[in-house]
DNA sequence: AGTCGCATGGTACATTGTACGAGTCAATTG
DNA sequence: CAATTGACTCGTACAATGTACCATGCGACT
């Protein structure tokens, strides 16, 4: 009767989280050489980091199913036994791509400032690193990663003296500025690889844009500086101390 | 011979934009009533409001050419004289979303704080009125309607006082900011109605965040009131006058 | 041996975007 | 008047996609 597969689809082994390994039932086929089996096995983790190569290499909508099992050497409906469904894989995917490994030393006693910049940095330069991640954040819930560095931003915060009831707001304004500023860095690249469609814009900004055009804003390139200008700009106002 | 399609599709009537007459041949059939054609006649404006009433209805994955040529009235491939392709629907119907209609008073001596705050709150609140803007701006380039606000944005700041070397860390940083405070509102939104999905972090986010849940981070709804805060704080430092 | 649960994948289908080309009708030209 | 043109409409067809359904294989346990 072949069991319902809605049973078996439901349980997935670990959808990157671990967990404390409750016995599950005898660890499958570790065995010497893989017998016969033509590649190696499948797995939620080779899942995923294709996944990531292939939106890497072909954008957003280079992912399908077909490519992404014939990366894997598997047939295509094997992938959908490890996983919900495509949005399931975006949804892994992305939330690969934004773990945190955490700051190199943080000795912190005044490294509070460092630590924070250091995380929202490695934030935003992942997710540039990976640019299909910036609309997929927008548009699907908040992964465990994620939450994690929400975490980690509060605690940080909290520990260099924020007060409680500010916290909020800080953790927020940072927050926010760093998604800002990552997406309106990725409209930019964007734009750049299709002039054709915007260079009516870009062409003449002095006709319709003056100020833009005067302060030169779409052609200053140096987006780290900018960052963080605005960033060190937000510290400054959002923790009392020096 | 049925001329070229290609040639005739490149030749838009106007793209959101306008343009001083050139006298275009002759006006078309602006006749009595209509002679015998089933509906009003396909435009691009009406292809472009049925389109946001379609994503505001169902979602960017609700907006298909069918659905929206049956909800016009039209058939399909009549669309695509209109318009190049889908993304081109994405790409008017984003920006049409987007226009900025000035701020009603603006007697302004002292009151580009005012000017400044009631632009980004329309723009935040137009996003918010249709979510799906949210995704899309981070995946394509950016229209007029952004430009102008940028423009608006940065001439506002300038007489304010802004020193032309600061304009653009000031741009940005209030910019990126109102960003990623939607995008982060829109996220949220989306885990609400979602929580299948998220219930295992959100439902013991004390056990793995202990921060985030002391200081009521994800349920802290007061969404309008820690936008105003970190909007006036980051304003505060941007600009020096008091 | 048989049974069960994990795991793979082939086939089939509905849905999508859109290329192609034929059709309609009004204005223009002969 | 007839012929032509060019703006506009749309039916058909096709390739690509996500995935439901089902058959199969394999290792472990009884």
């Amino acid at each position: 009767m072949t069991a319902k597969r809605s049973g078996a689809r439901s349980k997935r082994p670990r959808p990157t989280e671990f967990q404390p390994a409750p016995e599950p039932r005898g660890e499958p086929h570790l065995s010497l050489e893989r017998p016969l089996s033509l590649e190696r096995p499948l797995s939620l983790e080779r899942i995923v980091a294709t996944a990531v190569e292939l939106l890497d290499a072909r954008g957003i909508d280079g992912l399908t199913m077909r490519r992404l099992a014939d990366r894997l050497g598997s047939g295509v409906m094997s992938l959908y036994w490890h996983v919900d469904d495509k949005d399931g894989v975006f949804d892994l995917a992305l939330d690969s791509v934004l773990e945190y490994r955490g700051s190199p030393q943080m000795n912190g006693a005044e490294d509070w400032r460092v630590e924070i910049v250091h995380m929202l940095e490695d934030w935003r330069a992942g997710m540039l690193r990976h640019p299909w991640s910036v609309p997929l954040l927008s548009s699907r819930a908040l992964g465990p990663n994620i939450l994690s560095r929400l975490e980690l931003l509060g605690r940080t915060l909290s520990r260099a003296g924020v007060a409680d009831k500010d916290l909020n707001v800080a953790i927020w304004s940072l927050w926010n500025y760093v998604m800002g500023a990552t997406i309106t860095r990725t409209s930019f690249d964007l734009a750049d690889s299709d002039k054709a469609a915007t260079q009516q814009h870009h062409a003449h900004p002095g006709e319709r844009y003056p100020t833009i055009q005067r302060s030169r804003l779409l052609f200053d390139d140096d987006w780290v500086g900018t960052f963080r200008k605005g960033l060190d700009l937000l510290l400054a106002g959002l923790a009392p101390g020096r």
